[in-house]
DNA sequence: CATGTTTTGTACTAGATCGCATAAAAAGCT
DNA sequence: AGCTTTTTATGCGATCTAGTACAAAACATG
């Protein structure tokens, strides 16, 4: 948001003390303790160890421990849509962009160094979502964003020919986040990677057969 | 298991002080605890509460916090594979089971006392199952036989001619089922009933239509 | 009515968890 | 070098949490 994504050499040095730790790794390893035990099963000690930051640090650099995790989470979607956007826009068949779509996701959800973790918000922000209004809107302002990128996509595949007149774009979207969810849990719940991903070829194939 | 489900009159009365709670609904009022707030996120304190037992009692009933959330995910499952076997048995076209089986889904997830809070196992299983693989082989064989099930009903419709003969019964089985996660999901992500039951209706459209 | 049996209720211990207060460290500025 | 600023590091106190020990209560049996 205000600083160095890109070094912006036009920076003054700060002040005092420098920073040990890089704030946006930090909000990483942050993330992926999270990731791991989900909200109330992540301790501070816990995000103390995977970032190497004290207690005070963190709270002084992300907050207090709800706060760290809404800025993961929205780091998170961050990252999805980075990836999902790459996906769509590559161009190719409605068949080849839907598979690269589940094969983008299927690196997020097993991208866990020593396990295999899921979405994010599938497997850790939905437990609070029902108690925690604040979460429960973040995660439901990203499923309408892909809801409504899926949709765009089946769309443009039936003006274009590649889906048939009669198909309906946003219930076959609303079945490609469906078929993204179940990946998302199912990867969580321990099938393995090969297995997803004959899983997405399926409902590619029924989709656009 | 051991005991009277059915109130079983050979019994002979038990020698000490009666239970002042009947072990079922003690559980089902654990699991409603657990379900709102996830396992780690409900303390031992807060089954005592939504119970009215102490935690002494709670531990001799049913064992550590483990062996209660384990006893009230089983218990769910058992729940839900009662509502779908009566859905998936009261006959009707491939259609008309489907949607039963979508509203009854929809029943449970619906079914919180004062706020929506989805599918236990999606909601607070899932979590759980990658750092916990006695929770992951029961919410994933859960999983298996609900494809099995929809297999099954897509195998038998496409033997009656309610369903084209190219058509692929496990690939559908993936998308019926993918389906039920997104309707869990989607009800703890704050989606209203109504608009979950019209999703439902649209998938049902294409698979079918 | 005394005895044994089982459950309930209270209370204590040990450890986890979080927030915060305070000191020490590391830099820039004059 | 001394002062200011910002971060890091340590540690304390209050609360939460889980487990368990122990006494009281409630019942059946003889």
């Amino acid at each position: 948001m205000r600083s160095s994504t890109k070094h912006d050499d036009t920076e003054k040095k700060p002040r005092g003390r420098p920073r040990a730790y890089d704030p946006e790794t930090a909000l990483r390893q942050a993330a992926e303790a999270f990731w791991k035990t989900g909200y109330s099963g992540t301790s501070l000690d816990d995000i103390s160890a995977a970032t190497g930051m004290n207690r005070p640090s963190l709270r002084a650099a992300f907050g207090d421990k709800h706060e760290i995790y809404v800025k993961a989470l929205n780091d998170y979607w961050e990252l999805k849509f980075a990836a999902l956007d790459r996906a769509f826009g590559s161009g190719g068949t409605l068949a080849e962009t839907l598979t690269r779509v589940y094969d983008a996701a299927l690196s997020i959800y097993f991208s866990g160094s020593d396990q295999v973790l899921g979405c994010f918000v599938v497997g850790t922000a939905i437990t609070e979502a029902a108690g925690d209004t604040e979460i429960q809107s973040i995660v439901a302002e990203g499923f309408r964003r892909i809801d409504a990128d899926f949709e765009a996509r089946f769309k443009l595949a039936r003006a274009v020919g590649d889906l048939k007149q009669g198909a309906d774009p946003k219930a076959l979207a609303l079945l490609a986040s469906a078929t993204m969810h179940t990946l998302a849990i199912r990867a969580r719940a321990g099938t393995s990677r090969s297995e997803l991903k004959k899983l997405a070829h399926k409902v590619v194939s029924v989709i656009c057969g």
